[in-house]
DNA sequence: AGTATGATTGCCT
DNA sequence: GGCAATCATACTG
């Protein structure tokens, strides 16, 4: 089916396919891990990046779905989101969070620092993990160097979710995903979990 | 042109 | 808990 990558239908509504993304292996260089972390991001969202039209930045989430739209974020960081729905409607999945599985010498090197729970946990430092740049944005997520292995327990994950990290507009909107009980994520979840 | 604001992190007290 | 780093974008004038 068009739009489908793994076990992921990129052509859903965000907060759908950040639900489908949690327990997806993402490797980039063969290097990365377990999604526990995600939010969604929708066109008519005050608080994505969309919300105020096209612009240089966020163009690739303008693209079609399935690819990735990569933003630099506080002048410091690169961090990676799957764009998904309609080309052109512009939502995207913010990767916050992964359970590191493959490439920890890489990652622990990239990032210098050796705790494990330190190396994905939180957009910017995944990003520094898997060495996501600006080249990679507006690429396509079913080929190198991304790799996106489908949760073999899918059926078996229990999920949280609660308020986006770090915004400021349509805070109350529950639109950050977790897997329970990770002791991967960039921060906790305010009640389960 | 100038200013304010981030989908963050790490270091400081 | 506070705050600097650092820069693209948005908004003001």
């Amino acid at each position: 089916m068009g739009g489908r990558i793994a076990d992921i239908d990129f052509a859903a509504p965000a907060p759908e396919v950040a639900q489908q993304l949690i327990g997806v292996t993402l490797l980039v260089d063969g290097v990365g891990g377990r999604i526990v972390e995600t939010e969604a991001y929708d066109r008519d969202d005050p608080a994505s990046h969309a919300f105020s039209g096209p612009s240089r930045r966020n163009a690739a989430m303008f693209g079609p779905p399935g690819c990735a739209y990569v933003y630099r974020s506080y002048g410091i960081h690169w961090c990676l989101n799957f764009v998904c729905r309609a080309p052109g409607h512009a939502a995207g999945v913010l990767i916050r969070a992964l359970e590191p599985t493959e490439g920890l010498a890489t990652m622990r090197r990239r990032r210098g620092v050796e705790d494990p729970r330190l190396l994905c946990a939180g957009p910017g430092r995944l990003g520094q993990a898997l060495a996501i740049d600006p080249a990679l944005n507006g690429r396509a997520l079913y080929a190198p160097p991304f790799q996106l292995l489908p949760a073999p327990d899918a059926p078996r994950l229990v999920l949280v979710a609660g308020p986006r990290i770090g915004i400021s507009k349509a805070v109350e909107q529950p639109w950050r995903f977790g897997e329970a009980g990770s002791r991967y994520w960039s921060r906790p979840f305010p009640r389960g979990g």
